[in-house]
DNA sequence: ATGGTTGGTTTAAACAATCAACCAATTATA
DNA sequence: TATAATTGGTTGATTGTTTAAACCAACCAT
């Protein structure tokens, strides 16, 4: 294969992000912002059109001084899709994503995860729900969410906070046979992360914190065990920050009061008031707040992103910790850092899951170790090779 | 300019990087590295080599199966040299370092760039050192580290903690005819961050904290006014953590008392104890060990880097730092978690001012915005075009 | 001397990107 | 209604970058 090695998928992965920012560009307008002659567009289009993944959504109008009508063109989002999913001990959440991002389906499929043997039937359900999908859209690839310390890039779990998979497991094992198509697993909350980068298509490299917050306190149904957790996702400069051992987003407050598996000052007995008592919430919501306001400090973060399932109480939260990042605030004057409450409840994992794939699509970071990425145009266009 | 816009920038940028980082590979192991043809690497070197870029250092020892020896290849430190520079209330702290990133030179120069006026008198010092080290070195580029917040893209002061320069000024602003250079300023403890990187040549994408303590008190002396202050420097990701608006770094203690200019717990009267006082030392050092430990859980750290004119009280800190990290720890088994202390002293400032423009030179980044910084092998080529 | 081995150069070919010229389609105007 | 002006998109010649293959250069062992 001689010639070029960046050039060419570089540009094309940074076409198919534009268009993905942008849907409805003509090739003119790709050359402008893309900075390329428009010949060059053109034979990128080109194939990419003749193979599907891209599509003439429509004709445009024509200048008012005259001139032929621009075509403009979009992700074709029946091409391919991707399927994301969130393991729980009861359970796995389910979102199903097209080329274009658009939520085919949302899903949640009750099974024992946490018991003895839950490995097994977790690859068993991996396989069964690839089958399933794939007999009914062309399904490029799987995402898995899941509460723990994991290798993305080996696709290894390093600790596995709730279920009963081995440590050291990677996400090919859980398959006896394997998977016929790659399977990245990768920490929820940074999952939730990748869905929030995916939301926002403003293409900026944006510094997000996602506070995953979980709890079986608010809900009332504590199955297994009672927990109230906080997980955090990062992204820094537009990249998910995982650290170095894949250990970022592990929280644990500045206050805490020295109990063994609490995060907080706040005692296990405490924390199981939490939905009746407005008082120990609050205070739980301060130091969470607290916390954030000293990260917001140091990192300069564009927005904060809260989700998971704390259900009634998501308005509360951001209250108190909007006091907190305005009290907590370095002296200069800094704009405001905004808090969203994610609006995909309890799917924001299996979502993410599945935006992660999306994502990692358009990258055009060649420096990076991500030989096991899939890498935009031309894993699309194998894929095609592969299907037809 | 026809033809392709990446591929021999880039090339030449990781060609450059990677002889940085391994001084002496041959073209062959060049072309290993970089999987590229061995042709290739020979185009790109030896038009490299001609412009006295780089130089064959040896000849290496031949294969004990026979063969020619191999040629090593390295950076040549005389084609170019970086002044970096710490911007102080009562002086300037400079360190000159050569395309090999060796320090040729250090130098402190006091002047008065407190008092009104100080922007004009810091102006007509830029440029005289310019002229003076031009005369001596082939003088590629200056940069400025100052504590602030700094734009580093546009170049522009958004806020000088210390200095009497009017907020919203630009780089080349401050010398009223232009500096024949280019000029990068960068906030003081970012500096130091560059400087931690270069100091690495593992390659690695590291993340790295700078806790930069700056005190009168330890010293003595408190020429214009007392203060104790903390800055932090990241590198996530192997890169220099800005932020929204280039406020990352801004430390203020979760545990802070309230007090308007303080960051800490302690009073402003405690602060000013603090060389007599070893509880109010202690107090303190452990209080910044709290923070710091949840930030290395939340980005999980590959070292923790300590800097600035704490003198004799270095070890001091990093026991008590070490000693917080450990107890702070999530739960779950991390290797722990490097504390070095600069061995640069009082020039980290400057030193990072000048490695900034060095490994800037070596990205090979293209996606970003970073029009006005030096770009490796064509801005090299550029200069030598210039000078000649 | 000879053959085998390794480091580095030369040359032709492949390819990606550009520029310039062209076609296609539309508006304004004579 | 013909015509010019304008804009969107394609085609063909040209150029820069990389590769593969053949070559030269230098070294070892026998």
């Amino acid at each position: 294969m001689p010639a070029n090695q960046f050039s060419s998928q570089i540009n094309g992965n940074r076409l198919l992000r534009e268009l993905w920012i942008n849907r409805g560009l003509s090739r003119i307008q790709l050359a402008q912002r893309l900075e390329l002659d428009k010949s060059t567009v053109s034979l990128l289009v080109n194939p990419l059109a003749k193979a599907g993944i891209l599509e003439t959504i429509s004709e445009g109008s024509a200048s008012s001084r005259g001139g032929r009508k621009p075509l403009a063109l979009g992700i074709r989002g029946e091409y391919t899709c991707f399927l994301g999913l969130e393991i729980q001990p009861d359970g796995i959440y389910l979102t199903l994503l097209d080329l274009r991002g658009r939520v085919k389906e949302t899903r949640r499929i009750p099974e024992d995860l946490a018991g003895p043997g839950s490995a097994a039937r977790l690859g068993e359900r991996l396989l069964s729900l690839y089958w399933e999908y794939e007999a009914r859209y062309p399904l490029m690839a799987m995402g898995a969410g899941l509460s723990g310390i994991v290798d993305t890039r080996e696709g290894r779990i390093i600790k596995a906070m709730l279920l009963d998979i081995k440590e050291g497991c990677t996400a090919q094992e859980l398959v006896p046979g394997g998977l016929p198509c790659p399977l990245i697993i990768e920490n929820d909350a940074n999952c939730c992360t990748w869905g929030e980068l995916m939301l926002n298509r403003e293409g900026e490299k944006e510094n997000i914190l996602f506070l995953l917050l979980e709890s079986d306190y608010f809900q009332g149904r504590s199955e297994y065990r009672g927990r109230f957790s906080l997980g955090m996702g990062l992204s820094l400069g537009g990249r998910v920050h995982r650290g170095r051992q894949f250990g970022a987003g592990e929280f644990r407050s500045i206050l805490w009061g020295g109990e063994a598996k609490s995060q907080f000052s706040l005692s296990h007995g405490d924390l199981s008031r939490l939905g009746e008592n407005p008082a120990i919430r609050e205070k739980l919501f301060r130091e969470i707040g607290r916390n954030m306001a000293f990260l917001n400090n140091a990192l300069d973060l564009d927005r904060i992103c809260v989700g998971g399932n704390i259900e009634k109480y998501g308005e509360e939260f951001r209250s108190i910790l909007a006091a907190e990042l305005a009290s907590g605030r370095s002296y200069h004057s800094r704009e405001e850092c905004p808090i969203t409450l994610s609006s995909l409840g309890e799917y924001a994992v299996s979502f993410g899951a599945a935006a992660m794939l999306l994502m990692e699509l358009f990258n055009t970071d060649q420096s990076q170790d991500r030989k096991n990425a899939l890498q935009g145009r031309e894993a699309l266009e194998n894929f095609k090779h592969k299907q037809g």
